[in-house]
DNA sequence: AAAGGCTGTCATGTA
DNA sequence: TTTACATGACAGCCT
C-alpha cells in the first residue's frame, strides 16, 4: 500500500470556510472504508460531501456502466463558479437547472433543492424506493397463495367475462331441456323403437372405437362387445341421430359452476328415478332396500326411467329448468350418446347414479342387477366418461382462471416496471446535477488553495484527495498515479 | 369456406 | 391394483 501523504503539500488555509484549523483541508466523505468524522466542526460542506458521495455510490450501483465517482470528480474540471449560496439549508426552494452551465451559483439553492431532497438523501431515497413497495407486494398474489385462493378471487371476473355467454347458455339450455322433455314425453316410445340407422352416426372421433378400447372390463372388445342380445342392437348402433344431435349441440350450454353439476346428478336421481326404483343406502338412507330388477324392464319403464331422472350426461345441471318447464314446450332435447346407448341396452338405472355414486355404492348397485357383459361395459364407460367430462370442464375452468390471473399479474408487473423506470430516470437526473455541483465545489475549493508563495495550485499538477480518516490533502498528480498503480 | 371457440372423449400420468 | 382426478391432445360441431 502506498502512503497517502508521501507527497502531501502543506496547505495554506486561505479558505476559512473549507479549511478547518488543525485538520488541514479536511472534509468528510464516504470513501469505501471511510466514515465521516462527524465532529462538531463539520461544515455544511462536509454534509454536502457526504451526501454527494452517497448519491455517487448509489448511482454506481444502479448504473455500473457509467464512470465512477472518483473519475468524474478528479478528471472533470469545470470552470469556477462564485461561492455563496451553497448552504444546504438554503437549497430547497427552486427548480433544478437542466445542466450546471445553466445553473449559476446564485441559483444553486433551487437547483439543489428539488433534485436532492427526494432522491439522493438516503432516507428520502429509501422512502422513495420502498415506500410504495408494500402495496405492490400486497397486491402481488404469490403462486402458492394463488393456488389456494385464486379460484375464489377469480370467480367474479370469470362470471363477468362470461356473463353474456352464460346468459346465452342459460337461454339455450332451457330450450334444449324443453326439447329433451318433449322428446321423451311425446316420442319416448317411438324413440325407443327407432331403427338402428336412426340412432347411428356418432359425432365424435372416438365414438366408433372408444367403447371397446376404453373398456378394460370388456374382454371381448370391438363393437361385438356391446351387442345387445335382447334387442339385437350393437353398442355402436346406438349412436346419435345426426339431425337431433346437431340441434342438441346447437343449444347445449353449461352453467359456469360445474361444481353443482354433480349435485344435480345426485339430486335428480334421488328425487325422480329412485323414488320408484331400487336405490342404495349411501345416498338414500331412508329409502327402502332396492328390489333387484332382473334384467331389462319394459321399454316404457325405461323411458320413464330416463325421463323422470332428467339426467343427461351433457346437461344434468339443467334438470331443474327442465322440470319446471314440463308440459309447456313441444320440442324435446335429444339424448346424449351415452343416454341413447343406455336406453338401447336397457340399463336399469339412471346415468346420474352410474356417474356420481361412490365406487362402493356403484358396485353395490351393480350387484342388485343382473347385467350382461355389454351392459356392464357400457355402464363402466358411462361412468368413466361422465366423470372425465366433469373433470375436463373443471380443468378448462381452472385454465381460464389461471390465464386471467396471469394476465392480471402481467399488467401489474408492467406497471411496476414503468414506475421503476421513472424512478430511475429521476435518480439519474438528480445524480447528473449533483455531479455538476460537485465539480463546481471542487473547483471552488481548489481555487482557494495557495502555496508558500501565495500562488494558486495548478489543477493540472495537483488534485484534492481524501484519506480514510476524512482529511483532505493536496496531492501531486504523479503521486496519485503511483497510488493508482498500487 | 376458414377460423376460432366450445365440448366430449381418449390417453396418460399422478395420488 | 383400483379408483378418482388432472390435463394434453384430438375431433366434431357451431357461430
Amino acid at each position: 500500500m502506498c502512503s497517502t501523504a508521501n507527497y502531501v503539500l502543506p496547505l495554506r488555509r486561505t479558505c476559512e470556510v473549507l479549511a478547518t484549523p488543525g485538520r488541514g483541508v479536511s472534509m468528510s466523505a464516504n470513501f469505501p472504508g471511510a466514515r465521516s468524522h462527524g465532529a462538531p466542526q463539520d461544515t455544511e460542506m462536509d454534509v454536502a460531501w457526504q451526501e454527494l458521495m452517497a448519491i455517487t455510490e448509489m448511482q454506481e450501483f444502479q448504473a455500473p456502466s457509467e464512470g465512477s465517482y472518483e473519475t468524474t470528480q478528479y478528471q472533470t474540471m469545470e470552470p469556477m463558479v462564485p461561492m455563496g449560496g451553497y448552504g444546504m439549508a438554503q437549497s430547497h426552494s427552486e427548480p433544478p437547472p437542466a445542466a450546471c452551465e445553466l445553473c449559476p451559483a446564485d441559483t444553486y439553492d433551487g437547483c439543489y433543492s428539488e433534485e436532492v431532497p427526494s432522491c439522493h438523501r438516503p432516507r428520502s431515497h429509501s422512502e422513495a424506493m420502498y415506500g410504495p413497495e408494500p402495496p405492490h407486494n400486497q397486491r402481488m398474489i404469490p403462486i402458492s397463495s394463488y393456488t389456494q385462493t385464486s379460484h375464489m378471487a377469480l370467480r367474479e371476473p370469470m362470471n363477468m367475462s362470461g356473463s353474456s355467454q352464460g346468459h346465452r347458455r342459460a337461454n339455450t339450455s332451457l330450450s334444449r331441456d324443453l326439447r329433451r322433455h318433449m322428446l321423451w314425453t311425446t316420442h319416448g316410445q317411438s324413440l325407443h323403437a327407432r331403427s338402428a340407422d336412426d340412432l347411428e352416426s356418432d359425432s365424435g372421433l372416438s365414438l366408433g372405437s372408444s367403447p371397446p378400447l376404453a373398456s378394460p372390463d370388456n374382454p371381448v372388445g370391438g363393437a361385438s362387445g356391446y351387442q345387445s342380445v335382447d334387442i339385437g342392437m350393437t353398442y355402436s348402433d346406438v349412436e346419435a341421430d345426426s339431425v337431433a344431435e346437431h340441434a342438441r349441440r346447437a343449444h347445449i350450454q353449461y352453467p359456469m359452476d360445474y361444481q353443482n353439476q354433480s349435485h344435480s346428478y345426485l339430486q335428480s336421481s334421488d328425487q325422480s328415478y329412485f323414488s320408484t326404483q331400487p336405490t342404495l343406502s349411501h345416498t338414500q338412507g331412508n329409502a327402502p332396500i332396492p328390489q333387484p330388477v332382473k334384467q331389462q324392464g319394459e321399454a316404457s319403464a325405461l323411458n320413464d326411467l330416463y325421463t323422470d331422472s332428467g339426467v343427461s350426461i351433457r346437461g344434468s345441471s339443467q334438470h331443474n329448468m327442465y322440470r319446471k318447464s314440463q308440459g309447456s314446450i313441444s320440442t324435446p332435447a335429444p339424448l346424449s350418446r351415452d343416454e341413447r346407448r343406455a336406453m338401447s341396452l336397457k340399463i336399469p338405472f339412471p346415468m346420474a347414479k352410474i356417474i356420481n355414486l361412490p365406487v362402493d355404492d356403484f358396485n353395490e348397485l351393480l350387484t342388485h342387477y343382473t347385467l350382461t357383459e355389454s351392459q356392464l361395459a357400457l355402464v363402466r364407460d358411462i361412468r368413466r366418461r361422465g366423470k372425465n367430462k366433469v373433470a375436463a370442464q373443471n380443468c378448462r375452468k381452472r385454465k381460464l382462471q389461471s390465464i386471467i390471473h396471469l394476465e392480471r399479474e402481467l399488467n401489474q408487473l408492467h406497471g411496476q416496471r414503468e414506475r421503476l423506470a421513472q424512478e430511475r430516470h429521476e435518480f439519474q437526473r438528480s445524480l447528473a446535477f449533483i455531479k455538476c455541483r460537485l465539480t463546481d465545489l471542487y473547483s471552488e475549493v481548489f481555487s482557494h488553495l495557495r502555496d508558500e508563495n501565495g500562488q494558486p495550485y495548478s489543477v493540472d499538477d495537483y488534485a484534492l484527495q481524501q484519506t480514510p480518516d476524512g482529511k483532505m490533502y493536496l496531492v501531486p498528480h504523479t503521486n496519485m498515479q503511483q497510488r493508482e498503480q498500487c
